[in-house]
DNA sequence: CTGAAACAATACTTTTTTGTACGGATTTTA
DNA sequence: TAAAATCCGTACAAAAAAGTATTGTTTCAG
């Protein structure tokens, strides 16, 4: 389980563009300015972010990028998701498999899958709940945020315990 | 943050040797077949599991694999990282840089490294409580028990938080 | 109106990951 | 002791991911 280069550098992209004052845009030199990263690979970025529809652009010279939302109605979900682009997150090893039977052998009962699930459920709620905003914050106010999310994780998890 | 092919079918082939009677060995060949992969794909992650002494072998006709340790001795963490090699989770992303610069421009201020160091701790916590022991258990043992951990886990950030 | 600077898109190259193939070493059994 | 079945290890091939290059389109400024 691993982040991937897409998703690194994407998300610094995208925090770059929270940190901007409302209105202004940021064009991809800069950013890749600003990154140390090659022009060509921001631009890379941006077009997976647009396409998302979570930045907008303007053409041009003189023109650029900025969020086209609220940095802090952006969750880093959808940041990542779109950097992503639909990956097989967990279950979707069930369908698509190397070997030789045609899915996987456990279909019927599988403990490793609801392994994964657990994991993958709390990393989606985790990120669903953080957002840009909170990015371009101090440090120590994220470690103050995650402790909220973990224990709210931990009531969801006691209920779905009483309901089944 | 996507599950890597190695660290998914390489995990299975450890629940199967979890799942096996105490003294008793599995060939290759027998996994291959239980887990629909190709023998050849098996014989692989059992090597990299007895580079990692989790998994002991007995060689020549009638011989095979079984792991090194109880079951329940054997964290799922361990797994994984012999699976997957020593990756670049979190905070390798600063050093192991694409772009121009020599390392990651935020070396002093960072807000995005510690999002991924609390996302990984979680998933290191989680991975390092869960054993294969828990795998072969019924579905729903796994939630009771995922649930404790992720309270602990509140736990233990609560604690940081008041040292802070 | 023309050139410069920016976004847009796709194609291309390189590197890593995934999965297979094969030859050698080891041990049991007949 | 020889054959068979197994682990051991590396080399290889195919696919995916990571980055780069290039060409086109848009817009501003002079």
């Amino acid at each position: 389980m691993n982040v991937t280069a897409l998703e690194e550098y994407g998300l610094r992209c995208a925090v770059q563009l929270a940190s901007l004052p409302e209105g202004k845009t940021l064009s991809a030199p800069d950013i890749a300015e600003r990154e140390g990263l090659s022009i060509e690979y921001v631009s890379k970025f941006m077009l997976l972010l647009k396409r998302a529809e979570l930045v907008r652009t303007v053409r041009g010279i003189k023109g650029g990028f900025a969020l086209s939302r609220q940095p802090a109605e952006i969750s880093l979900k959808e940041v990542l998701d779109a950097l992503n682009g639909r990956k097989k997150a967990g279950s979707e090893f069930c369908k698509s498999f190397t070997g030789k039977s045609e899915a996987c052998v456990r279909f019927g009962s599988c403990s490793i899958r609801p392994f994964w699930d657990l994991l993958s459920g709390y990393v989606e709620e985790f990120t669903s709940r953080m957002t840009l905003a909170d990015l371009v914050r101090p440090e120590e106010e994220i470690r103050e945020k995650t402790s909220s999310i973990a224990s709210d994780h931990v009531g969801q998890m006691r209920n779905r315990e009483l309901r089944s």
